[in-house]
RNA sequence: GGUUCGGUAGUUCAGUUGGUUAGAAUACAUGCCUGUCACGCAUGGGGUCGCGGGUUCGAGUCCCGUCCGGACCGCCA
């Protein structure tokens, strides 16, 4: 036995007894005739102490000592004469008999402290040394305990964990599929799953009416932040389901996540948010509701003056931020700089000052009269004190630069706080997605879904209404699910794969094996999917899913530590029967 | 595909209108120090300023290209 104890659970109750500990070195410091080390293994740091008086020989082995050994020690715990409160173990230290340097080691190319002076870069290289730090393996202890108390939640509703295959068929829509060419059958791929959507549903046609899974998911575009090529799901499915009866069981799941990880009781029920609603007040189908800050729509109020920016536009919106009447000249600017970047696009930014005397103060004061001004902070709900921002446009693309001013000015006024939860349904999706550059129509969420019973008639006549029994759960602003109730009518199926263009043979082709299945009895269904590292990243307060991912990918969906992807052998590809296209110039 | 910020010591960064031998902190090494816990003090080693080209008497600094990294837009049913 290599250890009696671990370096995080001695106490003064202990004192006396004699322990064998192993672990990393810490941190050594040597004060001439004692020597200190902090030993660190994944439970806690325990003080060792060498005297030269008591143990000369032991003394100076300790001096043979550097970061991140791995050595086993044995000694008596005693009471320390000076006492650290900052670590649990701060009352005892091991006046150490007998060591052992189980491991030598090379100095690390960055501190392994919780300050450590490491950037991502080099940390990534070196994830296996980052994850020794506290701070870092506590985002995977949370990872894992949301892991485990889904589990539990849903083991214990009846929910059955099935494992679906990871090699499965392309389809072209949707996101890029990850391929994997096929040895044994040259010239073919399979595809990794985007997610498990279509098995799922099988599944459900099996009569496994309560399935999940925590399932890795994989999908070939661009990677952000919140965007890792592979991901985990948690995905669910049930069968004989309305979708009040989905929103009630994964708000209940929620629930139970926030109480035994976060220790929040939510007693609320989850407000319900339509899509239209989201983009009217928010322009946004996640909104952040830890702030208010709703879109007041000025458009009527603003005509007829001669302002023809404000005349010529589609939608003229506003947003009241309280308290920063004060805002200066430099940091009206920035705003406008902030909203004028490309990545946002607008052509400018106009100000209403709601001053403290009553007066308003407005960069279009050249054609509004303070009556005017008035009228709008009073639609605003804008008190003395309040700043107006109004931004003006086609209406779609302003409402979403004002949802990025909102949240700009949401995160400068501290509304933003980690620690607050708000969480919220955002319910009824449009059906469709109009791509106006290839004039045809895309399933928002997938072609699966049913659309609303009151909705279906429209699927003749004014496609971009249909709306969908489709939903997210939003939670501060992240989308941290999204689900709906699935077409289990292959008719209906039909009508919507020619709805979306696709011919009977391309339906067949690629969903086939469902259309079939359908055939057969296929149960009303339907489920939603959390994505798990969003969802952890929200508990731990991160800005990055990276930092809840044991070996994460960069930017360019590179894996810096193992230098993923790389090229491979010419025999390897002989192999496959795969003839790689010589870079171009 | 695009926008934008960055790349200088092991690491994190500073480096002025282009101008002498490129600095700080930390890490590391050596010495001193018997109650530290971010120990302290002293000394020391450590640099292809990402790479290539250009402008210039002179480039870490300016210009062009390129590679790498971060954030974002497009994309992500």
């Amino acid at each position: 036995m290599y250890r009696t104890k671990t370096c995080g659970e001695l106490r003064l109750s202990n004192v006396d007894e004699l322990v064998t500990l192993a672990g990393w070195v810490q941190r050594i410091r040597k004060m001439g005739g004692m020597t200190f080390i902090d030993l660190r293994d994944r439970y806690g740091i325990t003080q060792l102490a060498f005297n030269q008086d008591v143990n000369s020989q032991l003394w100076e082995q300790s001096n043979d000592l550097g970061r991140e050994f791995v050595i086993q020690v044995q000694g008596l715990v005693k009471e320390r004469s000076s006492k650290n409160k900052n670590i649990p173990t701060g009352e005892i230290e091991i006046i150490v008999s007998e060591l052992n340097i189980l491991n030598a080691s090379e100095i690390p190319p960055f501190t392994i402290e919780d300050e450590t002076d490491g950037g991502d870069d080099i940390r990534m290289k070196y994830r296996y040394l980052d994850l020794r730090r506290t701070v870092v393996r506590k985002n995977l202890e949370m990872r894992h305990q949301m892991a485990f108390e889904t589990r539990s939640f849903l083991n214990e509703r009846n929910f059955l964990e099935v494992e679906t295959p990871v090699l499965i068929s392309s389809t072209p829509e949707g996101a890029r599929d990850f391929l994997v060419p096929s040895r044994m059958n040259q010239g073919q791929f399979y595809a990794l799953p985007q997610s498990p959507q279509t098995l799922k549903q099988l599944l459900m046609v099996s009569g496994f009416d309560r399935y999940f899974q925590i399932v890795k998911c994989f999908r070939d575009e661009d990677l952000r932040a919140d965007r890792q090529p592979e991901f985990t799901q948690i995905d669910c499915e049930m069968s004989f389901v309305t979708q009040e009866d989905v929103l009630q069981m994964f708000e209940g799941l929620t629930k139970h996540l926030f109480k035994k990880v976060k220790g929040m009781d939510i007693k609320y029920d989850f407000p319900r948010m339509t899509y239209a609603d989201a983009m009217k007040y928010y322009g946004c189908d996640k909104p952040d509701t830890r702030f208010e800050m709703k879109f007041v729509e000025l458009k009527d109020l603003t005509e007829g003056k001669n302002f023809v920016v404000f005349d010529s536009a589609e939608y003229v919106g506003a947003i009241c931020s309280k308290g920063c009447t004060s805002y200066t000249r430099k940091q009206l600017d920035e705003l406008t700089d902030f909203v004028k970047r490309p990545q946002i696009g607008a052509k400018g930014l106009v100000y209403v000052k709601c001053e403290e005397d009553g007066s308003f103060k407005s960069s279009v004061d050249k054609f509004y009269s303070q009556e005017d001004l008035q009228k709008w902070a009073e639609r605003c709900n804008a008190k003395a004190g309040d700043l107006i921002l109004i931004l003006c446009g086609e209406t779609e693309k302003t409402q979403k630069q004002l949802s990025e001013l909102r949240l700009e000015m949401g995160s400068k006024l501290g509304l933003r706080n980690k620690d607050i939860y708000s969480c919220l349904w955002v319910v009824d999706f449009p059906l469709l997605e109009k791509d106006e550059e290839l004039n045809r129509f895309f399933a928002k969420h997938h072609p699966f879904t049913s659309p609303k019973p009151e909705d279906i008639s429209m699927l003749d006549s004014a496609l971009e209404k249909v709306r969908a029994n489709a939903y997210d759960m939003v939670i501060n602003g992240v989308e941290v699910g999204g689900g709906s109730i699935r077409i289990y009518d292959s008719k209906l199926q039909n009508k919507m794969f020619q709805v979306l263009g696709f011919t009977e043979e391309k339906a067949q082709d690629q969903f086939g094996f469902l259309m079939n299945a359908f055939k057969y009895g296929a149960p009303p269904h339907g489920g939603l999917a959390f994505g798990l590292d969003r969802f952890v990243s929200l508990f731990a307060g991160l800005d990055s899913i990276r930092d809840c991912i044991a070996f994460p990918k960069n930017n360019s969906g590179r894996d810096v530590m193992l230098d993923a992807p790389s090229f491979i052998e010419q025999e390897q590809l002989d192999e496959l029967g795969i003839c790689v296209k010589p870079k171009e110039d």
